[in-house]
DNA sequence: CTTTTTCTGTTGCAAAAGCAACTTTTTATT
DNA sequence: AATAAAAAGTTGCTTTTGCAACAGAAAAAG
């Protein structure tokens, strides 16, 4: 979920107009946050990228989101009401703002720059994850492992204005965010590049239909 | 995605204090709007229930949610890039009001009392859809029919406070919200009977298990 | 720069899910 | 109340997907 707005300005704001924000970095695989101790943080990924993982009962992963450098998340962002264990691990060295509030959808009272900030914004960011999450189930309740990977191919591809772009993280985690099994999946791009869908380089993928 | 203060209460304000807002009634089948054109509309189910559907290339149906009485639906909760069409169907006779927006995401400046309630209950409106959705996505990336079935059996049950629920829309519908094949569902009940987990008498789904 | 770990790529086999076609039951419509 | 239209329920067959178990390549760690 990328803020719509300049991202370094953004950031700015947080950092420097609120003792209640605090900065802390996180070397990869390390675990960011979880979202099961109604922890009330609102966190900002400055550097980086990570990952928010579920693991179910079955030992299943499922990547339930996926953060690069402006990205914002936290409990706001995820309340359901099930009890699963939610991780946010990073998968490379990050930079993160950790804001600790009080009661996030009323109106705050405190005076401080960030505090009028976080309010005019956030009903923005929360649409702006509400599309996210509509995006995510439009590719989930594609009934194919190929129409699944080909509608994330398209939204990558409309993403980065190209028909050729590097996939946001590994081919493993691709299958853990498209909710199917790896093999089955490298055996569908396989089938794919033979189709004459998509060319593969590693994890570089070029559409070439259309 | 219901709305946590009083449903009457809040239609009401909605009703009454503004001239923008009109009430319609449907029927059976017919389509209640859809989200292709910008419309720009927010709409309260007063009464009845209504499905968004979904109609794929490959001619599969998604149910992508579901409404009842005091529902909150339109664009502003489903902005997404693809150009899929997405229809508002009511599966009954459904009273609908609609309000037509310029700029739902601004603070509206009409000084009458229905915008300003709009306005702060707005972010409210969006957080529980965010919920909504989240939970959906948590049904999707379940692996198998059976757990697909189970999970929403259980949420149901959650919602009812009670181990026997009747289900809010057809087995038809069940089907293509879970986004499976109808029976392979069907299938998949019959062994849930037979292996104790669930009784079923038509409609109505008791929980057998903990 | 070497070792260890993670990730990619493959395959045979088993299990699950989809498809098609049909009957019976239930629910609308006239 | 009779007829038409949906929805539920069933089944054999086919296709897709998942599982398990590898080997090789690439990336991280010491």
């Amino acid at each position: 979920m990328n803020i719509n707005f300049d991202v370094k300005d953004f950031i700015k704001k947080f950092e420097n107009s609120c003792h209640k924000v605090q900065k802390k970095t996180f070397v990869r695989n390390e675990v960011i946050t979880s979202y099961i101790n109604k922890r009330n943080q609102l966190c900002i990924l400055v550097n980086g990228n990570a990952n928010l993982v579920r693991y179910d009962l079955s030992g299943n992963r499922t990547i339930v989101d996926h953060f690069s450098s402006g990205d914002v998340f936290g409990e706001v962002f995820y309340s359901v009401t099930t009890n699963n264990e939610l991780l946010v691990e990073a998968r490379e060295n990050c930079d993160v703002l950790f804001y600790i509030y009080d009661d996030i959808r009323t109106k705050c009272k405190h005076t401080c720059k960030f505090h009028q900030e976080l309010s005019d914004d956030l009903p923005e960011l929360i649409l702006n994850k509400v599309t996210d999450l509509n995006t995510r189930i439009e590719l989930l309740t594609k009934r194919s492992i190929r129409d699944k990977l080909l509608g994330y191919f398209s939204i990558l591809s409309t993403r980065h204005l190209n028909k050729s772009f590097t996939l946001p993280f590994s081919l493993t985690d691709l299958a853990d965010f498209l909710s199917i099994d790896r093999s089955a999946m490298m055996r569908e791009l396989k089938l794919l590049k033979e189709d004459g869908f998509i060319e593969k380089i590693g994890n570089r993928i070029t559409l070439l239909y259309k």
